[in-house]
DNA sequence: GCGACAG
DNA sequence: ATCTTGTCGC
């Protein structure tokens, strides 16, 4: 696998993403995946939650096995397929990706090809800021680094994120980390 | 050998 | 992400 090609491939891919403004109103329910790993086998949970209240709907928890490793600035590599796997069937108007979106060096992070593949509205959500991102393109919400996966502008993805913060996180994606790294041998 | 950044 | 208990510091 050459990475100096996806990186090519990145930098194209990202010229199809799409930032728009998203009426607030408009937003009933928000769902959020979070992916954690046992050796290769990787467990996504995925949650939905009601909009503004935060109320959790649904939720549940698919395991796959990975096969790519963990290389910074390639992460969506590794975790598409979990994550996809984990959305799957599932409807939603906001999801929240952990991971960063146009906050990447080649503006293209998971978040960014999360909502391309799904064509639907995608917030990136991370810990911590990469190196080297595009200026203008990450907001600190709380704790919480977030960008543009797609079909949604920074502005309308910082208010979501902001009225979803609990502590300091997003809470949809608090739940769905306990939930996929919870007890199930 | 140098540098080291999402999860 | 995961390995892992108590301990040092604000």
């Amino acid at each position: 696998m050459n990475l100096k090609r996806i990186s090519d491939v990145q930098r194209k891919l990202a010229e199809r993403i799409i930032e728009r403004p998203v009426e607030l109103r408009m937003i009933k329910t928000v769902a959020a995946v979070d992916v954690s790993y046992r050796g290769n086998t990787a467990r996504a949970a995925f949650v939905l939650c009601s909009f503004p209240e935060c109320r959790l709907l649904e939720d549940r928890v698919i395991k796959t096995e990975v096969d790519f490793p963990y290389i910074s600035t390639f992460f969506f590599l590794r975790e598409t397929k979990p994550v996809l796997l984990a959305v799957r069937d599932e409807e939603f108007d906001i999801l929240l990706v952990e991971g960063h979106g146009k906050a990447h060096p080649r503006g293209y992070g998971l978040a960014s090809h999360i909502g391309l593949l799904l064509k639907r509205p995608v917030i990136g959500v991370a810990k911590k800021p990469l190196r080297d991102y595009p200026e203008g393109t990450l907001v600190k919400v709380g704790k919480a680094y977030v960008s543009v996966g797609n079909l949604i502008d920074l502005r309308s993805a910082q208010k979501v994120i902001e009225i979803l913060n609990d502590d300091g996180y997003p809470k949809p994606l608090k739940i769905a980390d306990a939930l996929s790294r919870g007890k199930e041998k």
